[in-house]
DNA sequence: AAATAATACGAACGTTCGTTTTATTTCTAG
DNA sequence: CTAGAAATAAAACGAACGTTCGTATTATTT
């Protein structure tokens, strides 16, 4: 591999946790570079701007969301199964400690705006893709169509909730609760068997 | 009035709206103050410091939020009504032109950490006050301890999936989703009569 | 081993940040 | 109407911002 890459790498590995810490918008090249013993200049250089790296920073978590959460689905279970899966999944991505502030994604879609432009557009492109996503996997589990995107919803309304009550509320129940919640989109998205 | 008192309200106003589009860390003392002709050291003067300012930013939505969206619930209807004109007061809220990226106290939760000092204090405290009213309000309806409080975290869970859905992903059916997620909420949370 | 490309550096650019100090205006009370 | 207080402005501060430049140091290829 490269040795641009490596270092690219680390770079975005770091950046993803700072922003997880402070937002797209607080993320800083200077102290992104001192964090790991850059300089700013050489750092800068791997992405030639400011917007150029926030948008490396929204793939690099997309893709390691891609990994750590999509790909962890276990192939040949039920769709239920699969689902109920997802939001563990899910859940541990948010909690996960290389992220002190929460999933960046999710709070990229409440600090960006269209005004940002390209990364913006970017993050609606990939939250479009796993919300259709996501309605498919409804409609695998036996759902008609209008309830998958109903069951789609509820459960990317459950995610939010579940960071929200985590980690501002400090709600110990929190993963219970999101559960519980789960447990009844599914039980009136699905027929009964 | 004071003169000061009134400019101070003026400022906040105006703040409450930048902080709505770039964040209360993306609120910036100058262009506060360019927008609203006025000095830097004028501005400033009024709080004394960029975190003070931040504080009275949340002080100023919560109470925005207090008289536009609590207060205009019927106090006399029935507590499921009340509970379904909550919601729908606060995707008005949401909604509203005032603030173009969405609302603040929202973004304010996934932008702002325990490191963020008595800002974060401050949102803690008020958004579980808000938690504890919706379940009592849940429990004015007649739902258990248990299923009351399940039913206040999917209330939240349904405000924040409805910005998602809303400004994110552009879904123009997020009003309906997020009601029919509210019916499926008050089902199963309150026994049948 | 020599030539070349990739990568990182240090220094400086102009701008904007939050904040302080000093002055001037504007309001208000006696 | 005027003295004193409150509110605003003007100017300047050091620090940090994103960015550019030329140069040195590595890797990679020839």
């Amino acid at each position: 591999m490269d040795k641009g890459l490596q270092t690219r790498a680390r770079i975005l590995d770091t950046a993803v946790k700072l922003a997880s810490r402070n937002g797209l918008g607080g993320l800083t090249i200077g102290r992104l570079a001192e964090v790991l013993s850059l300089s700013k200049a050489g750092l800068f250089a791997h992405f030639g701007s400011k917007e150029a790296l926030q948008q490396a920073v929204l793939d690099h978590a997309g893709s390691l969301y891609q990994t750590r959460v999509i790909a962890q689905l276990p192939p040949s279970a039920s769709p239920q199964v699969r689902l109920r899966q997802l939001l563990k999944k899910c859940m541990d991505w948010i909690d996960d400690p290389a992220f002190p502030g929460g999933c960046p994604i999710m709070s990229a879609c409440f600090e960006l705006t269209p005004e940002d432009g390209e990364p913006w557009n970017n993050l609606v492109a990939k939250q479009r893709h796993f919300q259709t996503l996501l309605t498919g996997m409804f409609r695998a589990a036996g759902a008609p169509p209008a309830a998958a995107e109903q069951a789609a919803f509820e459960f990317r309304s459950i995610t939010l909730g579940y960071q929200h009550s985590s980690r501002v509320l400090g709600n110990p129940k929190a993963r219970k609760l999101a559960q519980h919640a789960l447990d009844a989109t599914l039980a009136h998205a699905v027929p009964v068997p």
